[in-house]
DNA sequence: TATAAGATCTCCT
DNA sequence: GGAGATCTTATAT
């Protein structure tokens, strides 16, 4: 049994900004890692710019599952980008985690990365760092034994709202949220 | 079967 | 500010 947060029950658009402050932790090598989420985006049921919008197929089965499911999918042939699915079972909604900052096993992702500046500040760096890619797909993040967790943090003062990033379609909706 | 485009990052200038 | 790396899926022949 999980214990998954109610507030990622509701819409992408509403759920995103309350997972900036959150932790991701992940113990999947000898030492364990985590980030401090500064920046999320919404992608939503009825969002043509999500992977969901066409429906479902084989690699984007992972957002139609249950809320606090992980999704990590692969961009541009190379990079990993990790999700967190939201909203009912079956909607295929998902917040992408664009960025955050380094708070545990600085040293390890630093390792990871093969540079010491620039660890977290993108979709792929912050997988890259935090050791995830598709053998995590699917993984239940509020699971206790889960090698990935999310961990509630403080609630963030100041948040930032904008366009998302690097989509071409739906690019007007101010579903890109971030901190500092 | 083929081709193009994509929720990106790094290195170079 | 621009090109290249390199995989998956969608849409067209």
């Amino acid at each position: 049994m999980s214990h998954v947060p109610s507030f990622l029950l509701d819409n992408a658009e509403v759920a995103a900004p309350r997972l900036l402050g959150w932790s991701l932790v992940t113990e999947v090598g000898e030492v364990p890692t985590t980030v401090v989420l500064t920046e999320v985006e919404a992608y939503g049921s009825e969002d043509p710019a999500s992977h969901a919008f066409r429906g479902r197929r084989v690699a984007n089965r992972a957002m139609f599952g249950r809320a606090g499911t992980l999704y990590v999918y692969r961009s541009y042939g190379l990079h990993w980008c990790a999700n967190v699915v939201c909203g009912p079972e079956g909607v295929g909604a998902a917040i992408l985690l664009r960025a955050g900052v380094p708070s545990v096993g600085i040293e390890e992702m630093a390792r990871r990365r093969g540079r010491r500046d620039h660890l977290t500040s993108g979709p792929g760096k912050l997988t890259a760092a935090l050791g995830i890619d598709a053998s995590h797909n699917r993984l239940d993040l509020f699971a206790p034994g889960s090698p990935i967790r999310l961990v509630k943090g403080v609630g963030p003062k100041k948040v930032t709202v904008g366009p998302r990033v690097g989509i071409s379609k739906a690019v007007d909706l101010p579903w890109r949220f971030r901190i500092d």
